[in-house]
DNA sequence: TTGGAGTGTCAACAAAGCTGACTTAACCTG
DNA sequence: CAGGTTAAGTCAGCTTTGTTGACACTCCAA
């Protein structure tokens, strides 16, 4: 398993090297979501809510189908926190043109107040914690996050990024 | 996407790569969880679980207590998962010597093999994931995270790897 | 034009968080 | 030693967010 490539690559590989990165994914994760879920709950929505949000703003249009896919839930999941946010004026469910079977979503003025509001919060984190460790440091933080995805979340995340740029 | 370097500390903060850094973090912490969760839906045990269990693992006659503080749950919530994995076995709690109201948490060997089995599942794909980004980008991988987490989580993060290693 | 496949919705249920109130036992301090 | 504090555990009840099953509407191709 552990292929001896010059020599360095075998201690950087030790278990308790492995550990750690576990450990802070774990930890990290958590201060992640702190700042948007305290804004959350406030109101009365959670995490899922957010996420949904997200993407929407993220992909204006999207399907629910490809929402889904996106977010690794079954889709009765994903319509009962759609459902609020439909019926509480943050999203907008529109009868696709060519397709009539598809919804597309689009989040309203009040929709984008409140993801602009959540997303400060979190890139404000983001932007700290990236000053904080420098450009080099950022450039391997996504390296390794991307070799980490799963394959087919691999391609969603380069789907997103070609879109929003 | 190509960014101009010349101006560098600033155009490297843009929202777009900020935006990115954000669904990494995403996408990423699915891969993460996803191997175990696979493992853990074949028995009746479920994520926490596997957080209790890693970190009983991790630091080993460590108190209730001090697993709350780590886990950020509440102790009911906690209890629910310990009460279960004591009854199966799993996790052994003995009374404290110096200070008889706390309990100290031990895995069983049962609770060991099923440690192994989860952990091994994690670091593998970890390792890959290091692997394929290089020391370099591990380094800075572990460097955005902790500037990511909550100080008094960082201190957490700390406290176990010299504890661990 | 009809039957199968795709998209979305509703209902009911389960896991795992949460709060609040309480008990028991042990420790510690005045 | 009496009284207050701390550690752990428990009971009840609620919320969020996941699940499966059943169903309706739409599209498309045989």
């Amino acid at each position: 398993m552990a292929e001896v490539k010059g020599g360095e690559a075998l201690l950087f590989l030790t278990d308790e090297q492995l550990r750690q990165g576990i450990e802070a994914m774990f930890f990290a994760y958590r201060g992640f979501t702190a700042d948007p879920d305290r804004i959350l709950e406030t109101m009365a929505y959670g995490r899922a809510h957010h996420r949904a949000i997200h993407f929407i703003a993220r992909s204006p249009g999207t399907t629910v189908n490809n929402l889904l896919a996106i977010l690794g839930v079954t889709k009765q999941s994903l319509n009962r926190v759609l459902r609020t946010l439909i019926e509480d004026g943050l999203v907008e469910s529109r009868v696709g043109t060519r397709d009539k079977r598809e919804r597309h979503l689009y989040l309203t003025e009040e929709g984008e107040t409140l993801e602009r509001k959540l997303s400060d919060a979190q890139r404000a984190r983001m932007r700290a914690a990236f000053r904080a460790a420098g450009p080099d440091a950022v450039t391997g933080f996504r390296q390794v996050l991307e070799a980490m995805m799963d394959s087919d979340m691999r391609r969603r995340y380069h789907a997103i990024r070609e879109a929003g740029t």
